[in-house]
RNA sequence: GGGAAUUUAGCUCAGCUGGGAGAGCUCUCGCCUUACAAGCGAGCGGUCGGGGGUUCGAGUCCCUCAAUUCCCACCA
């Protein structure tokens, strides 16, 4: 055997093996419960992050684990078309290469962003292979591929026929960058320091961080109980240097703390539009969607940017002396959360689906959120939707299928079909459909998970999945998110590199909880990389102790009359019948029962991170540190040893297939040919030690260690000793504080206070002993 | 403004339905012991954010205060 596991040899051995087998293509078989999860399809803007690892660890630990169990177990693959985010991405390449989009026609825009779909594809393909991701290659869906483009016709089609789609005007973001509608969800809002501008209109003086919007002002708002203004509701106040005159209405939105207290009305923010609509307002645009001043009311400043006719407009009211005061002023600004320019709020026609039904709907069924604080997040969010935009004016992405119409589909249209419309053919549908659970990261639970479920609800009359479960965020060691502007990102095909794609998975698993945002450093890489070694090289010493079985029996006979020990191997037979087990066979084979059942309790949870915790601290502690060295001593247990390191194998294969598969190999089990004989039925792994317990036996075991460890201790030094005595009386001094208090004595179950008594007598016992 | 969390060892975090405070890393000391120095053994380190309450008993349940984080809405 090597040194050390040669990972780069092996997965790329195994990975192959898997592959050129399709060991992992799920059929339709009547036989066998199907278990399926579709793959949260990545966005093909660019190549996996670590978030990315991270969830598809947990995806393909699930998928794996379910299969172990005798599931027909189908994890399906795929991209995400991504819309806006890739055709921003598109048009900036295309812009190193010198190429402006305006220059070119609709049909080659499209051909360079289908030879971006094609290669982003592969990538993608290519890294969640070597994740070694069990996924059905031949399932492999893109969300802007013929059969998705099928069922989003249909699904659109669907809900226009029952009503539930509509064109309608709406106040809706804009970003001029982007130059297409945004959803709520797309607009992010972060704090700036911005200047508010106290502007004078006749009597009184307005403040705004937009003094370009002064041109479009239909009216000015003052608070109805604000008395500094109360003469002037009614009146008209003048704006400056386009000289019109506008009413003053007294409305709830105007609040008398901030600034001025009077507020102008504008073409151009939400609150504007609203009051617009309420008092019947039809204020004037001066910008239009470029971003670009415009219009009659523009005048001189036509032509220039928001931020040009900002400065511009600054200035003339300036020197003009209608700009009373310059203050510095925080506040939040909204930004399109692809490309960050500030969105600009416009009244436009839109398509939008209608909620309120389908919200019902997806409050009154809905599948099991876990964490269940999810649960309260989903009901909250429903129960305050608004009708969705589903309409974008971008280049590529799903047409909408109407005749004449340009928009093209939210990428979410497509993305909210994903659990049924990956399947092209009504038997998988039939049999593979609903999902059972789906894994994705919380901060899209808006987004797509609500989207899934009433669109499974609406087009397939069912749930999408039983069980949704979300995970965090990712983030660096400092607890600050991974991006690449910061630059402290960690790309998972580097950590696999070094240090292995078993190494990856484990360290993004082990102690995470999974409504935390995990923290990552490499450190946790070279952790697990480290207890990948060691039970590699506890394999290595059993391989080398195995080799003494396989001596002839002549040599055997030689060897023994010189001393060396083959009692270990000479039961080929069946483990359950040897009548001959050493004190540390059971204890060993006591606690491996106990963990079986706690690890697959934990996995039908999903709480890889502990369970990760718990296969390691048994492995390396009380595998290797205290049976193996047992096992030296007696020259026995061999076979103990390798029924020990084959179940452990099995637990953590889930979590690192590469290395449990090759070395599940190398001790002779055959995983791969195996993988009908994996039924893990609970009380399910297979090969479970039948009679578990040794409740007897273990407290022996556990005695005679701790009488060696006391014995060790006398001997090392007199100090240790000392500890122990003081430790024993304080224990003493509790024991005997508690069993005086009455009220414990009468009230505490009679269980535990003849516990504590035993434990007192014990104590006193021990103590003796030391003392003497 | 509405909502959801978090606070336990120097650091990162576990502690399930209330019954003697845990792990890993770090640090100190001793070991290259023929599977492993990517290792082994032994230690140091905590009034479980503060304050109340319920209980025989609270890290765990309730109230309250404080700090931190996230989400949604609004922010002229």
């Amino acid at each position: 055997m090597d040194k050390n596991f040669d990972f780069k040899r092996a997965e790329a051995e195994i990975n192959k093996r898997w592959l050129d087998n399709e060991m992992f293509r799920a059929r339709i078989n009547p036989d066998k419960q199907p278990f399926t999860i579709v793959m949260p399809p990545p966005n093909v803007t660019s190549k996996l992050h670590l978030g990315h690892g991270f969830e598809l660890t947990i995806l393909d630990a699930i998928i794996r684990f379910k299969r172990m169990q005798g599931f027909e177990a189908l994890l399906v693959p795929g991209a995400d078309h991504a819309a806006i985010a890739t055709e921003v991405k598109v048009i900036e390449e295309l812009k190193r290469q010198g190429i402006e989009k305006k220059d070119l026609t609709r049909e080659q825009f499209l051909t360079y962003v289908e030879k971006w779909y094609v290669e982003k594809q592969e990538e993608i393909k290519n890294q969640i292979k070597r994740l070694g991701v069990s996924a059905d290659w031949s399932r492999f869906a893109f969300t802007m591929d013929e059969p998705r483009k099928l069922a989003v016709r249909d699904a659109f089609k669907r809900l226009r026929r029952r009503g539930l789609i509509y064109k309608g005007e709406r106040m809706i973001n804009w970003c001029p960058q982007c130059k297409t509608a945004l959803s709520d969800a797309e607009v992010e809002h972060t704090s700036k320091p911005q200047t508010l501008y106290h502007i004078k209109f006749s009597d009184l003086v307005i403040a705004t961080v937009r003094p370009e919007a002064i041109l479009s002002a239909a009216a000015v708002a003052v608070h109805p109980r604000d008395k500094r203004y109360s003469k002037l509701v009614g009146q008209t106040v003048t704006i400056p240097i386009i000289n019109i005159d506008i009413p003053v209405i007294a409305d709830d939105c105007a609040d008398m703390k901030f600034g001025t207290g009077a507020v102008q009305m504008t073409a151009h923010s939400g609150m504007s539009l609203e009051f617009c609509g309420r008092h019947n307002l039809k204020p004037v645009p001066v910008i239009n969607k470029d971003g670009i001043m415009h219009g009659d009311r523009a005048g001189e400043f036509a032509g220039l940017t928001v931020a040009e006719a900002r400065k511009a407009i600054a200035k003339k009211l300036k020197d003009d002396g209608f700009l009373i005061k310059e203050q510095k002023h925080t506040s939040n600004v909204s930004n399109c959360y692809r490309c960050h320019t500030d969105v600009e709020p416009f009244i436009s026609e839109q398509w939008f689906v209608k909620m309120q039904d389908l919200a019902k709907r997806a409050i009154e069924e809905r599948p099991e959120i876990l964490p269940k604080k999810f649960e309260k997040i989903y009901l909250h969010w429903l129960q305050n939707i608004k009708d969705w935009c589903i309409s974008r004016q971008l280049t590529s992405g799903h047409q909408i299928p109407i005749q004449g119409e340009t928009d093209v589909l939210d990428t979410w249209f497509s993305s909210a079909l994903w659990p049924f419309s990956v399947f092209d053919k009504l038997q998988d549908l039939a049999y593979f459909y609903p999902t059972n659970v789906l894994v994705c990261g919380y901060e899209i639970l808006f987004f797509w998970v609500i989207r899934m479920v009433f669109s499974g609800q609406e087009h397939m009359e069912r749930l999408p999945f039983d069980t949704v479960l979300l995970h965090g965020i990712v983030r660096d060691k400092n607890g600050v998110k991974m991006s690449k502007s910061l630059g402290n990102g960690i790309d998972p095909i580097d950590v696999i590199d070094e240090f292995g794609a078993d190494a990856l998975r484990f360290s993004l698993l082990y102690g995470t909880k999974l409504d935390r945002d995990p923290r990552y450093s490499i450190e946790r890489a070279t952790l697990a990389r480290n207890f990948i070694n060691k039970i590699w090289n506890a394999t290595k010493w059993f391989k080398a102790n195995e080799e003494k079985c396989k001596m002839s029996q002549e040599e055997r006979a030689r060897l023994e009359k010189l001393g060396v020990k083959f009692r270990g191997f000479a039961y080929a037979g069946v483990l359950q019948d040897r009548k001959d087990l050493t004190l540390a066979d059971k204890w060993i084979l006591t606690k491996l029962n106990s963990l079986i059942k706690s690890i697959t309790k934990k996995f039908e949870k999903f709480d890889f991170g502990v369970a990760c915790v718990e296969l390691q601290n048994f492995f390396w502690h009380d595998v290797c540190d205290v049976y193996l060295e047992e096992v030296k001593k007696q020259g026995e247990g061999y076979e103990v040893f390798r029924f020990v390191l084959m179940k452990v194998l099995w637990m953590l294969h889930p979590i690192m297939p590469f290395v449990t598969e090759e070395i599940l190999w190398l001790i002779g089990d055959k995983p791969e040919i195996a993988k009908a004989k994996w039924t893990f039925a609970y009380q399910g792994w297979p090969g479970v030690w039948p009679q578990a317990n040794f409740p007897k036996e273990k407290k022996e075991f556990d005695a005679l260690l701790e009488k060696e460890r006391e014995a060790r201790a006398k001997l090392d030094e007199q100090a240790g000793r000392g500890k122990k005595i003081e430790h024993l009386k304080k224990e003493i001094a509790r024991g005997e504080g508690m069993l005086s208090n009455k009220n414990f004595v009468e009230r505490a179950p009679k269980k535990l206070v003849d516990e504590e008594r035993a434990k007192l007598e014990e104590h006193k016992k021990v103590l003796a002993t030391l003392e003497g």
